[in-house]
DNA sequence: ACCTTATATTTACGCGCGTAAACTTTTTCC
DNA sequence: GGAAAAAGTTTACGCGCGTAAATATAAGGT
């Protein structure tokens, strides 16, 4: 075993026995060449530690394998999740994913995308911040790269969308709060994306529809700590009596765990039925909220499949030169997750 | 103002009046070239759009300025938090950070290392999976890529590592649940990693140097869902009835937030004082332990600091050619983060 | 103005690979 | 077995940049 180290493609043709051409052949698709060749440089391979120099693999290409994910806040595990999955399906489909997170930050998104541009990426998952997002510098890099959005919208920008149904999965949980007991409040902070408004509206629309007056209760905070925020404006209100009923529709889990938070402090109990002051209910089914006290009843996004529509959108778009005929819209329906919280 | 795009340097040294090395000498260091030179660069660069090509600059260097930076699971807020810290300073540095997530996965492990080779860095940062990782494998990448290995040691792998000092920061956890209740017993499932190991003897020396009867609950359960082991074990030990003292000091915070769901699930209420029937702690200040119901007491590590010294002790290693002189081990006190929970 | 020193320019080569064209060999199939 | 098709080889060029050497120019000090 000759574990002398091999330079480049030249000196590997010379111990394979096959030529340099047919090596860029195989390294770019294995399937590529007939199997008794592929053989013989599998078996190369073995012997010899050989890897291509990928800065020169991708120099002289439009297109490299490369998939980039962008993220707007990695230290949420629902996007931890999300880009998990997606990373995985692009590893299976032969892609290199590079994960970003742009921390609820709009410069570290524009420089992100500014790197990414010059990856020469094949394509790109972008959840963006929502309204932090710099319009127009997403929009211009969506003309150099086909974009997939997921998680959150921009109108018009990116080749499609894949997310989630807010409509009916707001409609959802408030058809069975109202049902269950008093109908619920909706709690929310000042909206970082459209899923925020989406989800208020649905709110409103789905009290409306069942004849009950909808209550929103709006708290101040800003950035990407909503547990924080639902636990220090939950004090408040929770301790100026502002609650007009005994049931809080959160805008999303994280704000929920924040807000039960604060009613535990405060004493009050949460959970359905005799003995119990509060529920509280959330959105998305983060992955900590089956480890609340109580645990928390909310919706949750089907992530698998936003994971998995997202990234063969891409592809798609990908095999199709880049650019889709018009934009598409896939959203996903939620699930009710029934535990203790309401 | 043209807008037509440059398609390498020779065309914008064309337009900018510059030379095509001095282009390249200003792109690597916009320091070495001359006040007037570099104000002639950033005029044209102003009026054209133009940004080197990667692949390009990066194919004849020995090393590139990526920073690799591995943890073992992303989903994980802790490690999301700490590769947030971590990228920020790289990218002040003026280097480009990649991340990556072994999501628990011995394979994914190698395979993010077997990527990173071939990026060429200039060091990276590894948090390795532990006593899942591929020791040699590992090994065999710290002898080509300057490495420092961070959160989760590996005997004389890697040119340093920095992390917790376990031993202090159990001590001082044990030291005050015992003064101020009923003596810890100590909660932990297989160990993922040293840390695991490092903090039950801790525990037990603390214990016995305090002379008190060390307690170990060992509960079954595999993988990175944390929560989940402690939730289902907690249900179980406490249905039991095999909790040998009021007081648990689970082997990490996760643990801990799986514990407090049985905990409150099974009707115990947990806190310190008359009328709590539980005492539980945890250990590292999750992002989320601050609202757990009760807000749990645990020991913070200093993230801030074992990102900071990660880095720094990389880049010191960098500067000196990649191989340290001696094998330097960094460990940062913990601090006592008294909440609601013990 | 002159000399020294710091910067730029010119010229030239190489990196490792993609890829095209023309040609040769192997495989496949009737 | 022979022709067509498929796969591999040879040759050659180019990508965009790093970088070295020789040369030219500008800056700074006296």
């Amino acid at each position: 075993m000759d574990e002398s180290k091999i330079r480049n493609m030249e000196e590997l043709a010379a111990v394979s026995g096959v030529s340099r051409p047919t090596l860029s052949k195989f390294f770019n698709d294995p399937g590529s060449v007939r199997e008794s060749t592929r053989l013989k440089i599998q078996e190369a391979l073995e012997e010899y530690d050989y890897r291509p120099n990928i800065f020169a693999m991708n120099q002289n290409r439009r297109l490299t394998k490369y998939v980039g994910i962008v993220v707007p806040y990695l230290a949420d595990p629902f996007f931890a999740e999300i880009g998990r999955n997606i990373e995985r399906r692009c590893i299976q489909a032969g892609f290199w994913p590079a994960l970003f997170s742009s921390h609820g930050d709009t410069h570290r998104e524009n420089d992100i995308l500014d790197s990414l541009r010059s990856l020469k990426p094949a394509g790109v998952l972008l959840a963006p911040l929502g309204r932090a997002s710099d319009r127009r510098i997403i929009e211009k890099f969506c003309e150099d790269v086909p974009t997939v959005l997921f998680d959150s919208n921009l109108d018009d920008v990116g080749e499609a969308f894949v997310g989630s149904n807010n409509f009916q999965s707001i409609g959802l949980i408030v058809e069975y709060l109202s049902r269950t007991g008093e109908p619920p409040t909706f709690f929310e902070m000042p909206p970082v994306n459209p899923n925020a408004n989406k989800r208020r509206r649905a709110y409103i629309g789905a009290m409306e529809s069942l004849g009950l007056t909808p209550n929103v209760i709006h708290v101040n905070g800003e950035g990407w700590g909503f547990e924080e925020v639902g636990y220090s404006e939950g004090i408040r209100v929770i301790s100026e009596g502002r609650l007009p009923t005994n049931t809080i529709l959160c805008s999303n889990d994280r704000l929920a765990i924040g807000l039960l938070a604060a009613a535990y402090e405060k004493g009050l109990r949460v959970g359905r039925g005799a003995g119990f002051a509060l529920r509280i209910a959330g959105h998305d089914d983060h992955p900590f909220s089956r480890f609340t006290s109580p645990s928390l009843t909310t919706v949750a996004q089907d992530y698998a499949s936003i994971a998995e529509r997202s990234v063969e959108t891409l592809f798609r778009l990908i095999e199709s030169g880049g650019k889709a005929e018009k934009r598409e819209t896939t959203l996903f329906d939620g699930k009710l997750v029934m535990r203790a919280s309401a």
